[in-house]
DNA sequence: CGACTTTGACCGGCGC
DNA sequence: GCGCCGGTCAAAGTCG
């Protein structure tokens, strides 16, 4: 999964199985909630999952997801933007190797996180606008550290959920400046922030609402985030996630989302992403206990996209 | 006043 | 045991 973004309408729209183009589509909207294929596989390390959202009618998923609601998972699937099954596993299969010189630290701790801790879940995130993509749950920085043989510091994060013991902790890539490396641990026992709700009209511009709020730049907000941005790791989005509409979470609904949450599938995987500029970068492999996700393009995507799954990873757009 | 970020200090794990 | 390193804590400051 990984990659919660919506393709952008072109080149690589194929890989993706779909092209939206300025909007959500209606006739995205109908293939969604009319598709029957909502079926979720059971998760393994060493199957390939899906989303419940799978479109173009992957016949991988055999085994039906045991809980959630129907309608919950109507209401992930409409705003599911990755890759399908399909995607993934073609992904897998043309781009494991470029994968593998991925920009991991040279770190051994790192590398054995990614191998096999329980979870324990890195993602490689790429925003073309420079910025860390909102992952639709609220984070408190409450630690930064200078890293061996990374020039840039890595900032921690916890859930600000009470009783939430997730947490992450956000690097740049010493190869790639625009790659932060993520790395998820804990799961939430919650569901994202924001409700599973498409946004589609007028979305605003993906810088204002991606590491930043949507401030006017001459307030002294504005001004104090543009410092934020410009250090070395404030990128991560933090409270900016309750502005643009979104809100935090209440127990009970917290408890509703978690029981999709904990319904979710795991995803196995990689795709191919374009950015407005007509770039295209490797998207997005996940295991069970690993995730690579590239994010592209400063386009603001249209919808929201709430998927944790498992590893209470998502992406967040507005 | 609450929520948040920043940042230096502290602590524990690991390798030598 | 010592030093390095990553992770966390907590005080101070800022903002709305």
């Amino acid at each position: 999964m990984g990659d919660a973004r919506r393709p952008q309408a072109n080149a690589t729209t194929d890989e993706m199985g779909v092209v939206w183009p300025g909007g959500l589509d209606d006739q995205l909207i109908s293939e969604l909630l009319g598709d029957d294929g909502l079926v979720v596989p059971t998760a393994g390390p060493s199957a390939p999952a899906a989303s419940p959202c799978n479109r173009g009618g992957s016949s991988t998923a055999a085994t039906a997801w045991p809980s959630p609601a129907p309608a919950v998972i109507r209401a992930l699937c409409s705003v599911y933007s990755g890759p399908t099954i399909r995607d993934i596993e073609k992904a897998l299969s043309s781009t494991s190797s470029s994968l593998s010189s991925r920009p991991f630290p040279s770190s051994r701790r790192y590398s054995s996180l990614v191998v096999g801790v329980e979870n324990k879940h890195t993602s490689n995130v790429r925003s073309c606008g420079g910025k860390m993509p909102a992952d639709g749950y609220k984070w408190r920085k409450y630690g930064q550290k200078s890293i061996k043989n990374n020039p840039h510091p890595r900032s921690y994060y916890k859930c600000t959920s009470s009783r939430c013991s997730a947490k992450k902790h956000v690097e740049k890539s010493t190869d790639d400046p625009d790659m932060f490396i993520v790395t998820y641990e804990g799961s939430h026992h919650h569901g994202p922030q924001p409700l599973l709700i498409p946004r589609i009209a007028h979305p605003p511009p993906m810088n204002d609402l991606v590491g930043a709020g949507a401030e006017p730049s001459s307030s002294p907000a504005a001004a104090r985030k543009r410092k934020n941005e410009d250090m070395a790791l404030s990128f991560s989005p933090t409270s900016e996630y309750d502005e643009g509409g979104l809100r935090r979470d209440d127990d009970a609904e917290a408890q509703r989302r978690g029981a999709a949450e904990n319904a979710a599938p795991r995803f196995v995987g990689a795709t191919e992403h374009s950015c407005d500029d007509g770039s295209t970068s490797v998207s997005s492999v996940a295991r069970a206990d690993a995730a690579t996700t590239v994010l592209s393009s400063d386009s603001p995507p249209t919808i929201w996209s709430c998927l944790d799954w498992p590893w209470s990873q998502e992406a967040l757009f507005l």
